[in-house]
DNA sequence: CAATATTTGGCAACCGGTTGACAAAATGCG
DNA sequence: CGCATTTTGTCAACCGGTTGCCAAATATTG
């Protein structure tokens, strides 16, 4: 261990001397273990025959030197396959190239697209992504986000269960982005649900429905209340009446065991709060003998992958998180860049997609 | 060159000489502008009135200073609410307390759980996953891995896509581990498909099925042919034909493409490279009228998420990915540790999940 | 062509930890 | 009680970059 770092000391005092004296460059060198084969700048600076500063500012400060000097330096850097070591750079700067995403449940695949479109975003722009879970525990997150924080230069709340000020404490250490919840001082994304909520209530009472219900989701999810506030006025508005019905988890399961809660409403259209809910419900419902959509319709939100394994395929409400993950993780980038925060919550628009769960009433 | 590394001494020498003139510890200093609150080791050397050195040795390597001094140590970290910089310890140390996860795609949710138990595992051994995706191209994970590899302890390469050799050569630089393939000379978790395909085949046997079509995943898939084998020896086992199919792309749409040839191949039964491909082969024979099973059974590979969202649901050979992750993750920090890799692939039980889509040929 | 303005490159001070070498202090032993 | 050992803490040399300041080199101007 201790002869292990040793080495590398020695080893680099040892590489340096060795490419003045010999002229050719041989990369990889053998280490105690570490093996680090990685050329720094002090290299390229004895090959190109310069300080080392000014290939720090070649490499990181365009324009800051002369093109030749530049030119030199850049041949240099080549030869010797170099690479900044994002570790030296992170001390003095504090910049790190990483955002940090912390979601409830990294199995659950409503989060899985807010992931692909992060990642994606961010390493286009040459930031890698940190991914946590909280495990839909507040405390969990608070502590992964302290954590994270002190790692990444921005942080990505999805559906975040801690609280506001908790949030608010975060984004006055370093930019943070919310993603499916609006927080005021903190930039947000979210799904404008009421446009999809209008389009499913309104095509749903077209189809003959009079009684709706809707199945909420965990009580810490700030989205729940939203739903069930564009559910209640759409249907007001569309002269349905609504009951909201409580659900144990927002899963599969959740799902099955709310079944009974449904039937036992008398609605004949059901909206709930996740996709995840929506299956569960619809198998159970099926395995009671219920047809859907004959006798009860059913929408789903979310439109996560798997919504049309099902048969029917499931109808539901599509909020493009793909896209928030994009918008959250440009926000952060922008910030980082010195850009101020929106000063709106940035809304992405949901729709209706209509498959096969809900239809007209027949019963 | 010399000189480079002679600055460095002097400014640390510089910060010394500060610290022990002026008294006062002022905890949140304002900065150029990066606003780190965070404390350091002088700061609690100062206040503990000890060495930094003594700060550092008492934190990390435990039983190197007297209880007296660790404890006066440790509570005066307490009280500045201290939190090692990972970057300041990553420099020297090369230690950076995070492991990378290179898969093919995120959304594919096989990766799901394979993410899921590494993430687990890893946290709770106090390491950060960092992920990335090679969007199933064999360069980009080469770049992915490369780039990977220069900021973590260690790697794991899920379903890698790269061949044996630069496999190889990455794990000559730092631990690495592979999950679902195995390479002579790297270590490897690998689900042992044949009791999960004898027991998939023989259940199809004893339902009457007489000719059998494997459909097989991309050829870079190291799993791909593993599975053909195992299906190929357990049908002769069995007495079944089997022939093999090749599809575009593992995917749902991959599977609906396949379906004419698998009606043209004859077979009443087909097991896919994965649930994806079953999928779409099952909604597109349905589509088309077939029944499933009675007509056709249909057994998938992997039993992801979604797996039995379908009607009916997905008979399927299921993976433990959890545990790959996990198992993984585990050796990875084994090395880490200096235990060696373990000489053999470690091998995890497959095994038959009976859903819906397998059965009785009625035809 | 000298005087001034602008580039350009070098020096050295940092960022915040880790660790080998060494000396001082504490302990053990005869 | 003195000497040999062991424990404990300090010193200083790093890891590999970034950046403010200054001087040399170059370009611009009168």
């Amino acid at each position: 261990m201790a002869t292990g770092l040793f080495c590398c000391h020695e080893v680099y005092d040892g590489a340096v001397t060795d490419l003045t004296s010999t002229g050719a460059a041989t990369a990889p060198t053998k280490r105690g273990r570490g093996e680090k084969s990685s050329a720094t700048i002090y290299d390229i600076a004895k090959l190109a025959g310069v300080n080392p500063s000014t290939v720090s500012r070649a490499l990181s400060k365009p324009g800051r030197v002369s093109a030749k000097t530049q030119k030199i330096i850049e041949d240099a850097a080549a030869e010797l396959n170099y690479q900044v070591n994002p570790f030296a750079r992170a001390l003095p700067t504090g910049r790190t190239q990483t955002i940090g995403l912390i979601v409830a449940d990294i199995t659950n695949p409503t989060f899985f697209d807010i992931i692909r479109g992060a990642e994606t975003t961010g390493s286009a722009r040459d930031y890698t992504l940190v991914l946590a879970e909280s495990a839909e525990s507040p405390e969990t997150e608070v502590t992964a986000a302290r954590r994270l924080l002190s790692t990444v230069d921005g942080l990505i709340l999805a559906s975040p269960r801690m609280d506001d000020d908790q949030i608010r404490a975060l984004a006055s250490d370093k930019p943070v982005a919310v993603i499916n919840r609006e927080i005021t001082g903190v930039p947000c994304v979210v799904p404008d649900v009421n446009k999809g909520i209008s389009e499913a209530v309104r095509s749903l009472a077209a189809n003959g429905h009079q009684k709706l219900a809707y199945v909420a989701g965990p009580a810490q999810s700030w989205m729940t209340g939203r739903r069930w506030e564009g559910v209640k006025a759409a249907a007001e508005w569309s002269k349905l009446s609504a009951v909201r019905l409580e659900s144990s988890k927002p899963t599969v399961d959740g799902g099955r065991q709310v079944a009974r809660d449904v039937l036992e409403s008398g609605a004949t259209a059901v909206i709930t709060y996740n996709d995840l809910l929506a299956i569960g419900l619809m198998q159970e419902l099926q395995a009671g003998g219920m047809r859907v959509p004959d006798q009860i319709s059913i929408v789903g939100f979310d439109d996560i992958f798997g919504a049309d394994f099902t048969t029917p395929a499931l109808t539901t409400v599509r909020s493009p998180l793909g896209e928030c993950g994009t918008r959250a993780v440009t926000i952060l980038l922008d910030m980082l860049q010195g850009h101020g925060a929106p000063s709106q919550a940035v809304r992405v628009e949901t729709e209706l997609v209509v498959r096969g769960s809900s239809g007209r009433l027949l019963a």
